[in-house]
DNA sequence: CCATCACCTTGACCTGAATCAAGTCTGGTA
DNA sequence: TACCAGACTTGATTCAGGTCAAGGTGATGG
């Protein structure tokens, strides 16, 4: 969750090693969990290298991947008492982590750092309400095409009008698990627009946008 | 969004004409809409009273309604240029407007509101997860039921086991949109649940769940 | 160079929820 | 008391996406 703006950002360079001295580095192999869904919430992460996906799951192992995380992200913002949602390694990240305590000296020493946490956090809650407009009203095509748009501004800012090559790090069950699809439906879709020439599937992973800002009409139910 | 504590309750009793001075009050009549989505974000919202829906909108007029807010609720956290949601009230609301200048006076005055709005935040942050699989993953008679638990989980905390009396303030409409289903869908299983002796519908928005625990275990899938 | 395994694609078929189309109920008005 | 309008319910039908079932593909190791 949360992008760019490293938590470091509020933070003068000498104050870094009271920094340093709150938290502790942690590696976390690919498929490895690190947040159990339910388990008392302790520590507060930031993710400083890698991928990471965030999900919830239903007692019949129904699951809801909620977001990815990437270098910079924020996890565990809720200083509530447990983890709303399980946490694993998408091929491999390190992260940060502040225990609660910890943390709660920073934000002592470092007022500016609370201010920091909550700016991540409702820029996090805008872009759930997108995922929600997505995942409770919009068509699988529709769902897929803003799934690739989001990917490539991500990289890009502004969806440029010509193609834009796009790594998808995740398996397509993670994509399917993301948009509230099937990964037949997943799969199926990425082979008509495809077909359609509005990409190119060069390799799984792989993928160019031929014209981006046609897929960005798909993506917002405006064909 | 948010719940319970008001503002107020990091702020001691004479600093509440500070707080007073960098707010308005107004009224909203029914159905009236406050905040209109994508434009420039100036203010911070409490509802003091009534109740709020917040939405977001597709350009062809689909409806995502991403929740309800009541007494005490914050609305607008994100520090964000402009709105990620619109607003409007449903049956008539009150709220307090904090311009954002005016907020940013009140954070340097009492930093301790700073924590209270991030913790806001991630409350809802956490509730979106949830919403989130519903939305992504759970079938229209999970979506229902879980939305009746909701509901009755805001009055009594810990789900009793024996009747509740529920009311549903608002129409087929919104609940339809709140759960990304329709209008018919939502009769159809509300009805379905009646014949089932699961809830009795004693009038259009007077409900009650008459097994608690039974509507608990559809809502998580549990049958 | 082939076997294997995990992941992905494609096809045929099915089903849950949407859509389309009548009714019915309620509360307000005269 | 009867009428009306808007909101809700119910039924018939359709269809998007899920499920089930084969194939492909490409990276790894023997």
């Amino acid at each position: 969750m949360g992008r760019r703006l490293s938590i470091c950002s509020s933070i003068d360079d000498c104050d870094l090693a009271i920094l340093a001295n709150e938290s502790s580095r942690m590696t976390v192999a690919d498929g490895r969990s690190f947040i159990e869904e339910g388990a008392p919430a302790n520590d507060f992460f930031v993710v400083t290298g890698g991928r990471v996906k965030l999900f919830t799951l239903l007692p019949d192992g129904r699951r809801q991947i909620t977001g990815f995380a990437e270098g910079g992200d924020f996890l565990g913002l809720a200083a509530s008492t447990s983890y709303a949602f399980g946490a694993e390694a998408l091929g491999g990240a390190t992260l940060c982590r502040f225990p609660h305590a910890g943390m709660q000296r920073l934000t002592e020493r470092f007022p500016s750092l609370e201010h920091r946490l909550r700016e991540e956090a409702s820029r996090e809650l805008a872009l759930m309400q997108a995922r929600m407009t997505l995942l409770g009203r919009k068509t699988a095509r529709e769902r897929v095409a803003t799934f690739l748009i989001e990917r490539c501004s991500r990289l890009d800012r502004a969806g440029p009008s010509h193609p834009v090559e796009l790594d998808l790090p995740m398996p397509r069950t993670d994509i399917a698990d993301y948009l509230g699809l099937t990964i037949e439906t997943v799969s199926r879709i990425l082979s008509a627009f495809k077909k359609e020439k509005l990409i190119n599937i060069r390799s799984i992973t792989h993928i160019t946008l031929l014209t981006p800002e046609r897929i960005s009409m798909i993506a917002e139910g405006m064909e």
